[in-house]
DNA sequence: CAACACTTGTCGTTTAGTCAACAATTGGTG
DNA sequence: CACCAATTGTTGACTAAACGACAAGTGTTG
């Protein structure tokens, strides 16, 4: 296997799989948090000193103690470890400062922006050590897990405040997440950028006409 | 059950249970290690804000997301638990410094010595928050761990280089482990004590004639 | 080309961990 | 005293993980 496959269906849970593991919920068993938390984390660590495409799943589960036997019983590939590793860090950043769908909207738009800016600044800090064929660049995978995460905030945020444009949410949430990865991106390769809190209220303020459609 | 075990046969590996499990050598198999690893992990937080004898079972293994049912099989009860989490660490401390009767023998009672001492001031230090009935004092488990940890590495080193005084290494080992945990105890108590460099190669020539008995 | 070392998924069997329930014990509290 | 709530070990059924082996694919080295 060459390439990673294509993401099509609907992400359930950040840092969950969507394949392979026929749970349609997060798994209750500690055992399956367990195992997955301990993947996520020998990735990540691997990650540190090489590069994702050198690694081979038996390097993986051997740094994480598990058997390569039981790492296809919850991912189907190691694409699919990178991408809920990706989510769930996400995930978790954004927990950690509270972002959330409770109150104001446009304040978790840009709770959610600032989050993709500092992720992106932070995950590009991290892979400084290898040598980067693009400089300046996330690898495919790292990026459509990002999108794939905040597409799915702000689904979760469309349903509980639904516009009235007409406008199915999957879409709406398409296309904010996609503008809102593409402007952060464009904003971190632009030679002397200014920092994350003053470039998100901007890109914020960029993508709100999408999410408001006919609101 | 009210009292602890009494501590009685030799201690098999440091960090690992003595009863309950039927394995005789260390575990091979990964999810023991981790296990009672997460078992001891969680005590040694636990430890950090409340004291040993209010801890219960389930608060262990609620802390460590294992089931209660697991814990018994690996420990009879949670003074073993202690036991192996004391040895464990303690045993860490010593190969972090190299300590080994590979080299001189004095050398390595020295270290022991000095390991004690200082895995003594720690530990105290750790427990300072929790209020002890009796200050600058160790519960009397701890203490047991201990000195089954320096007795099982004497004895080890007896072994290797085996002195002529006609008796026993065990007996040996015992009345040296005893006296370097008493004396260690004793310095640390002492209102104005001096530093461990200076008191552990005074306790260490204090011993040293029980482990070079007839040599 | 063949030989080689390595990786990828998958499978069946054995073992460890989970979970709910159990009786027995302990420690308050009215 | 009786009552209640919590803790302690233990059991049995179910499930996840370990382990070794397998065929098949991928380089790469001579």
């Amino acid at each position: 296997m060459a390439l990673p496959p294509a993401i099509s269906d609907d992400s359930p849970f950040p840092g969950e799989p969507r394949t392979a593991t026929p749970d349609a919920a997060e798994s209750q068993d500690p055992r399956v948090r367990r195992t997955r938390q301990i993947l996520q984390q020998a990735l990540a660590e691997l990650l540190q000193s090489r590069e994702f495409d050198t690694l081979s799943v038996q390097e993986i589960t051997d740094a994480a103690g598990v058997n390569r036997a039981t790492f296809y019983a919850h991912y189907p590939d190691k694409f699919a470890l990178l991408e809920c590793m990706i989510a769930g860090r996400f995930h978790a950043l954004l927990e950690g400062r509270g972002v959330a769908f409770d109150g104001s909207c446009n304040m978790a738009l840009l709770g959610i922006v600032l989050g993709v800016c500092d992720f992106l600044t932070q995950s590009l800090r991290q892979g400084a050590g290898s040598k980067c064929p693009k400089a300046n660049q996330l690898p495919p995978h790292m990026e459509s897990a990002i999108i794939s995460v905040v597409r799915g905030m702000l689904l979760d945020g469309i349903r509980k405040h639904p516009p009235e444009g007409g406008y199915s949410p999957e879409l709406i949430a398409s296309a904010a997440s996609w503008a809102i990865y593409g402007a952060a991106r464009e904003w971190l390769q632009t030679p002397d950028h200014p920092p994350s809190e003053e470039a998100a209220p901007a890109i914020q303020r960029l993508v709100a006409p999408i999410m408001h459609l006919g609101g």
